[in-house]
RNA sequence: GGUUCCGUAGCUCAGCUGGAUAGAGCAACAGCCUUCUAAGCUGUGGGUCUUGGGUUCGAAUCCCAACGGAAUCACCA
């Protein structure tokens, strides 16, 4: 299908051919939507093209209109403002391109373009339950891995459970000094949140100790490092890599509490993997690779035996790669992971969706793989995501300022409860069919909420205010194809048939018809868009101005008391067309939409 | 200090491959439920697009500088 743009800029391309006797790029002519205080569908701005015709804005506007006009049947009339050239296209083309998006059922979806990618996203630490900018980024993830699979990619979605470390060590060194034997069966209390808690529990001790040896007159600086606690952890960790029993049952233990916490969090989010790493399994990954590096000259080792790799050239720094005591850092990991990835599934890109702390950690990920001589190194993204921010400043686990991810989803629910209830609406449908609405409800206002924000802008939540359900938000658009759906159901009560392959083309479509014709035909280049940026907001913010027009339309066009069979007709696929659109927009996003609010 | 990112209405955000008078939502105010779902629609007020230069017929958009904010610069992950 050729869009407007492009059918606009061929024919003007022609008309200077024949007017000026020059040939010029079709690509490089000025094409945009008409402005809708002036009359026109498409403009085409005249300015750069003076040079060419020699003439005031005005007459090589009217040039080029009369000669559009006279040789393009679909161009039914123009007007020439200042340098714009407002083109209006005729009834009869609107109403093609719209039997043609109607009639084409993966409308939306690019051509297959052949490549695996893979979006790994998520990566949880074990030792702490998830919280909103864990939200962020497995929103933005799952976002990210539906639009490139709409761009025609077949699509892994991974993630690497960072289950083994200090961390974890912290809270089990925790749970053994002070929870009792408590556990998640005896508490109530779901398993992430229990470690969790072990986690503060630990943190706590630690403060105490420190403060004690202050007290005791040791620098504060010392102190940090000598607290028993953080000792033991430590000394835990070296009896977790010599395989010790005892840490190994425990950690296994704790581990599956957070595991089956995090499955249900998942879950309530709409959240799966293709693919499940375990950094317990691959942190040994990529020494093979160091010593690789070290025979090509692109690592160096240090005399106290640490391998590093120089990346001055490249306005960088030095990056260790390898510990003195030949153990390996979270670089050598990433850089095993990515070749075994990559040699594995016979990727031809990856897509590593990562906080933007991490920005510079990609970067030399990127360069170092780069000069171990691997082609793909430039096939990696980094998808870099900004803070979510509390009105007080950054989110702090130890302050006790987080926001609770399954509290949060839990909130959402319940103000889509009571504002469903608050309407009425539902009253007929089950108690369980209820339930059902409320959390794709509430979920959805969540997950637009936190989507529609450009990725690499750091973003503000104040949980004082919750998250709205009027204006541009989740549910507006699930109320907009609800209503849609209404309509649609009353039709088919009445027995109108309707079929998107028999649009008549002689309908003159209204204005406000047309404006959502046009915006229908901007999809698929909006996918593309979205494919090309990483970023799911130009959906989101697309499936708004496509409700936003809907509701417009909506309100002033009384759809089924027209008498007008074909018209009808014609009305009715179009709101079927604008409700599979939408559709597949919120698809894109993970968010549903359903029939009825 | 070096590097990277951000700065648009009171608030939260769009717009950025240069184009006409900079857009939404929230909040405020005024209207619209006998008509397909009022989670909606219409209207009013609200802007030096941080500032200053440059490029251009034309800049919120591109370049440079300043100011403000964030991230990062570990033998942490």
């Amino acid at each position: 299908m050729t869009t407007p743009e492009l059918f606009l800029q061929q024919h003007a391309a022609a008309a200077i051919r024949s007017l000026y006797q020059t040939e010029i790029q079709p690509s490089t002519l000025q094409v945009q939507v008409t402005r809708k205080e002036f009359e026109g569908d498409y403009t085409l701005v005249i300015f750069p093209l003076l040079r060419i015709s020699h003439a005031t804005p005005e007459n090589t506007g009217k040039a080029l209109g009369d000669w559009l006009t006279a040789h393009v049947p679909e161009i039914a009339s123009y007007n020439c403002v200042k340098g714009f050239l407002n083109i209006l296209f005729s009834a009869v083309y609107w109403d093609e391109t719209f039997a043609e998006i109607a009639a084409d059922p993966a409308f939306g979806q690019l051509p297959a373009t052949g490549k695996r990618i893979m979006v790994e996203f998520s990566s949880p630490n074990t030792n702490k339950p998830l919280h909103l900018g864990h939200i962020r980024n497995n929103l933005l993830g799952d976002s990210v891995s539906r639009i490139l699979k709409a761009g025609g990619n077949e699509v892994i979605k991974a993630t690497l459970v960072n289950d083994r470390g200090v961390h974890i060590c912290k809270s089990m060194l925790a749970w053994e000094k002070c929870f009792d034997g408590k556990t998640p069966e005896s508490t109530g209390i779901k398993g992430d949140h229990l470690v969790g808690d072990c986690y503060v529990a630990f943190d706590k001790l630690y403060k105490q100790e420190v403060a004690q040896l202050v007290a005791g007159g040791m620098s504060e600086e010392e102190a940090k490092k000598e607290a028993p606690s953080l000792r033991e952890a430590h000394e835990m960790l070296v009896k977790w890599e010599q395989n010790d029993p005892q840490v190994r049952d425990l950690w296994k233990r704790m581990n599956s509490w957070v595991f089956k916490g995090f499955d249900e969090t998942y879950k309530a989010l709409g959240i799966s993997f293709d693919k499940v790493d375990y950094e317990s399994q691959t942190y040994l990954l990529g020494k093979e690779l160091v010593q690789k590096g070290l025979e090509t000259g692109v690592f160096v080792r240090d005399p106290d035996g640490s391998v590093w790799c120089d990346l001055t050239a490249d306005g960088l720094d030095r990056k260790l790669v390898l510990r003195s005591d030949g153990t390996s850092v979270y670089m050598t990991q990433d850089l095993g992971t990515a070749e075994r990835r990559f040699a594995q599934y016979d990727l031809d890109s990856h897509v590593y969706v990562v906080g933007n702390e991490q920005d510079y950690h990609f970067q030399v990920l990127k360069l170092i793989l780069g000069k171990l001589g691997f082609a793909w190194a430039d096939q990696i993204y980094h998808l870099s995501y900004g803070m979510v921010e509390l009105p007080e400043g950054k989110m702090k686990s130890r302050e006790g300022t987080v926001v609770d991810a399954d509290d949060l989803i839990q909130k959402m629910y319940e103000e889509a409860k009571a504002t469903s209830e608050a309407s009425g609406k539902l009253e007929d449908l089950s108690d369980e069919e209820k339930e059902r609405l409320y959390h794709i409800i509430g979920l959805g206002a969540l997950k637009y909420f936190i989507i529609k924000v450009d990725p690499k802008k750091t973003m503000l939540f104040n949980p004082k205010e919750s998250i709205d359900f009027n204006g541009n938000t989740g549910p507006f658009i699930q109320y907009t194809h609800a209503r849609i759906c209404s309509i649609l159901r009353k039709a088919q009560e009445q027995g109108i048939d309707f079929c998107p392959k028999c649009i008549r083309t002689d309908i003159q479509p209204s204005a406000k018809e047309v404006r959502l014709i046009k915006l229908l035909g901007i999809f698929p280049a909006k996918v593309a868009e979205a494919v090309q940026a990483l970023s799911p907001a130009i959906i989101a913010n697309y499936a708004y101005d496509l409700a936003k027009d809907f509701n417009q339309y909506y309100h002033d066009t009384p759809i089924l008391r027209e008498t007008d069979m074909t018209l009808l007709r014609f009305r009715l696929i179009l709101i079927q067309t604008m409700a599979r659109t939408l559709t597949s927009a919120m698809d894109m996003l993970g968010i549903e939409l359903p029939e009825r609010m």
